[in-house]
DNA sequence: GATGAATGAGCTTTCATTCAT
DNA sequence: AATGAATGAAAGCTCATTCAT
């Protein structure tokens, strides 16, 4: 037993409990997320499903969308983690990543779904800066090591966002459709 | 002098102009959806954008909901008169049906992107069931025309979600990145 | 019998009543600002004495310091009435100016402490700029008027900080404490 | 090495430098009152300004009150040596007061203007009751003071209101210019 | 003395929607 | 067909304060 369910039980405390708070309050914000949509989830809701108190809330993030920040670092981690670590082998590298994703996506739908809904209205929504800087920085990563392949010569002289399209378009397509 | 100009003249009111209202409704929604986001719009970003008044905004619609289905129903007709009349041969149907999707999107990058943040926000929010089960029946319609292309043996055995995947996958990836 | 009033009857609507309800929003308001002083007053107060909702209340004013401008306004112009047209004798129209500030502010005590706390709020609080802007114009040109007195030769060449402490000060000071 | 920096390596708390702790938030708070108003600061605004932590600031004021209170109390003392001790004559100990008082605001604008603003806060927000009630001492012991000069027949006979206005109106005045 | 996580009441503001005119 | 005042529920967020450590 570790020393703060010790503690928790000595001075009948309501303790953050073996969970920690940030991570029950992520937990929740994604379930609800999935559930009701991002917009249509309000900080009471995330409330009611973490148990936290609104002030515990904004004590860790600074609003909804720093939340949606948080989750889309997660989801992007767990992703990186099924890639491993990428081949020198073009051909294998792209297969690799696409597989990845595939795989993660079923493992992971809630998050797929997250991701799939923030990615747009990142797009338009203030509260969502951070998150769409995010998500800019990994397409210009992504563009990046595409560039350097074709310099290379390993790949074909294609425009990048064909090649994105081609290469993970039906990926994407897919997972959309199967999580439901 | 129309009749329209005439009842301006008669009741003092300031008139919508030989543009129907409706449609000039219609358009400032487009426009403001595009800008701030379907749920970053609200009834008056759509008034003052489009000069009617609140009242005559829900004398044609129901609400927002309804802008959104009204604006669905536009797209959809107009992805389909790019299409044209289906070929009876299986290959030539699909690819025109494809390239009708990237050739309209290319053209109206507006209600393309429109179309991309509803589609996925109509998966929970109540005020946009109308729109899901359009969207639910397009599906239905376009799996049910392959499956009788799949009994008629023209096409390959493969489940509709993968089929869909490979044949429109791409596009949409494609024409995400290209409006911008 | 008034339009309103009839057609109050006839419909058995809840009408704005007689009072316009942008004034008893104001009236409320002023009532709630020397009670409870400005910070102090809650929308939800202003609710409460004027009658109107919370919407209302805003389809008038953008917030609790359009309020507090409109109400500046009215104590300007009150103080201006009050003050009748200035004498052509620098003298009669200094004393003029006094007296009328004196009389108009133990007729309208009320006014005259939400004046003296607005003051100061305003000069640290940026919901209240617009008030701010005004109490400068206002200094802004009292201190003008009285630069003219000086070249015109008519009164003595002091500062205009110190003559309007001179002249100004003692009636200030009563009547902050006369009132309560 | 003090004692405090000995318990500082012992506990491996962050201490508080030679610097008292206690004077370091009233310094802080002051400067946030004048910055953004006593309103307008919130006890975090409080915790960076001073670098203490909120349990700390509680540990030596029981809110934001007391430190109002507490700055309130200092400024008197500070007019109170800067007015030295007061003259038998009647005339010279007025003058004596007033001019210290002008010295005083001068020297300290940053008193000055909190004892502005808080004497009118304290008239209606109830965390501020003893702030008003050292205020209205203070008040008292001036009339009465006055009442006492008056019996012996060396002052006018007039209100003390007037008096009082004739007396301080005009430096209250131009302090209140002064130091912006 | 010092810390900062936790609390929840309360705030301002937005918004879709209604309806008499 | 057109108007805009009126509504009130609900949202995001702030804040003084407590308390185990």
């Amino acid at each position: 037993m570790s020393l703060e369910q010790c503690s928790s039980i000595v001075y009948g405390y309501q303790m953050s409990s073996p969970i920690d708070r940030r991570e029950s309050i992520l937990a929740a914000a994604l379930r609800c997320f999935v559930e009701k949509g991002y917009r249509g989830t309000s900080i009471a809701d995330i409330r009611t499903a973490s148990g936290a108190s609104t002030g515990s809330i904004y004590h860790f993030f600074s609003g909804k969308g720093a939340i949606a920040e948080a989750l889309l670092r997660l989801s992007v981690s767990g992703w990186a983690d099924q890639s491993g670590t990428a081949s020198d082998d073009p051909e294998t590298a792209i297969k690799a990543s696409v597989t990845a994703l595939v795989i993660w996506g079923l493992a992971n739908p809630g998050h797929l779904r997250f991701l799939d809904e923030v990615r747009i209205l990142a797009l338009t929504d203030p509260e969502l800066v951070a998150v769409r800087n995010l998500i800019d920085q990994g397409h210009m990563a992504a563009a990046a090591r595409f560039g350097t392949m074709q310099q290379q010569g390993v790949v074909r002289k294609i425009p990048f966002a064909i090649a994105h399209a081609l290469m993970l378009g039906p990926a994407y397509s897919y997972l959309r459709q199967a999580p439901s």
